[in-house]
DNA sequence: AAATTGACAGACCGACCGGTCGGTCTGTAG
DNA sequence: CTACAGACCGACCGGTCGGTCTGTCAATTT
């Protein structure tokens, strides 16, 4: 047995289980459309116990985004940061995509999150530190995200390879271009006639946004 | 005493000004973040007035959506249909930018109606009509102004100016691009560094985008 | 003058909300 | 065996939800 993994009898299952079904429904109806009643039966215990494991349903919510946050980080620290900015940019979008592929609710939880009204205090690429207050895990992650693109933009830009444009501007639009695909729902399939996760839809749209990006960046 | 100002029962005044202050309060809360209580205090009406005008909550949440999307409809009617398709393109995008920069709660108000789930039986572009089963009017002039789009679209590749692209997709990335934008609240605001709606924002908004998709699309 | 109508207000209802409480069961350590 | 801790449940709490019912009051119609 493994000298780490001593005791732990399995209370991870449970809240995995727990966070796994709260990702899912709060994609769907969002956390304001999510009781925690449904939420217990639907993962198959009693009320009490979710608050057993999660003090109230703000931290319950809170836990879920982080999670979902935590693994697109990890897929984005896998690519790697050498290369030319444009092979650095295809690689960002191609993992962006994979992992929003790969966790069915991710895309529409997350454009809801952005959406919904949150603190976002500052996560001004300038650097002014405001860091005295206090961020929640889930703001400071996409902070990361965004500041790690935004300097692959500056850097191409600074290369010449990008054309100059607006950093907040492209962003915005980047995010927009490729999350809201993926949060589009019953729109996205009418629109592609199949689910949006299906393995061809998804390859052709890795392939749709990363020429698009490409196109709407490089100079 | 106004002398201008009797007492006139203004029946549409009152209609309007719900639908008004639902649009606001329904872009920041989302549908079931908001109480109809919350919306006759804000109104500064009782509830009961509100389902004098409404029969429901629903009914009363369809007609905000529907009048916010008969504004986008109506000033994407006035652009002219002549012209080259990247003329038409750039108009198609100022108009919605324009709209949607004036309407400020428009923006993130559909961009949830589009995340939450919505029937959308069929907006297929290949006019397999599904229009026997009855389609709520916000899905039919959202599928009016897709269609209006996707054909300009189709005229842009056949013409040989647009590069051959995929049509949902498509859609999906350039809905995702301009509309996120007015969406994002606290998170554009912080990226921008100054309010999303402010004049400069909304011009410098205005040009960026609409070369960012203009490059993602011509040939 | 009487009757009608439309625009509201206030009281009220059953259902449901997030959250708490006391208690049960199981597994583990001494 | 005893002692304890964590996982979990059913019952319950105050409060809020969407929605209804009745009444008031001014303006209009007859």
């Amino acid at each position: 047995m493994a000298p780490t993994e001593s005791h732990t009898p399995r209370p991870p299952d449970s809240r995995d289980k727990i966070l796994e079904t709260a990702e899912g429904l709060f994609a769907v109806g969002g956390y304001a459309g999510v009781g925690m009643r449904e939420l217990a039966t639907t993962v198959g215990m009693s009320k009490s116990a979710l608050f057993h494991h999660f003090p109230n349903k703000p931290d319950l919510y809170a836990a879920v985004l982080d999670r979902c946050l935590a693994r697109l980080e990890a897929a984005l620290g896998r690519v790697p940061t050498d290369g030319t900015p444009v092979e650095q940019l295809e690689a960002w979008i191609d993992a962006v995509v994979c992992a929003l592929s790969e966790d069915l609710p991710a895309g529409r939880l997350m454009m809801r999150a952005l959406v919904d009204e949150e603190p976002f205090p500052a996560i001004r690429l300038d650097a002014t530190d405001d860091l005295d207050r206090e961020l929640m895990p889930f703001e400071l992650r996409l902070a990361g995200i965004l500041e790690r693109f935004g300097a692959l933009l500056e850097e191409g830009m600074a290369g010449g390879v990008f054309r100059t444009v607006s950093m907040g501007d492209t962003l915005l639009t980047v995010i927009g271009a490729i999350t809201f695909h993926f949060s589009s729902g019953d729109l996205g399939e009418a629109l592609l006639g199949e689910s949006i996760f299906s393995a061809p839809a998804v390859e052709r749209r890795r392939r749709e946004v990363s020429e698009f990006i490409r196109r709407g960046l490089v100079a």
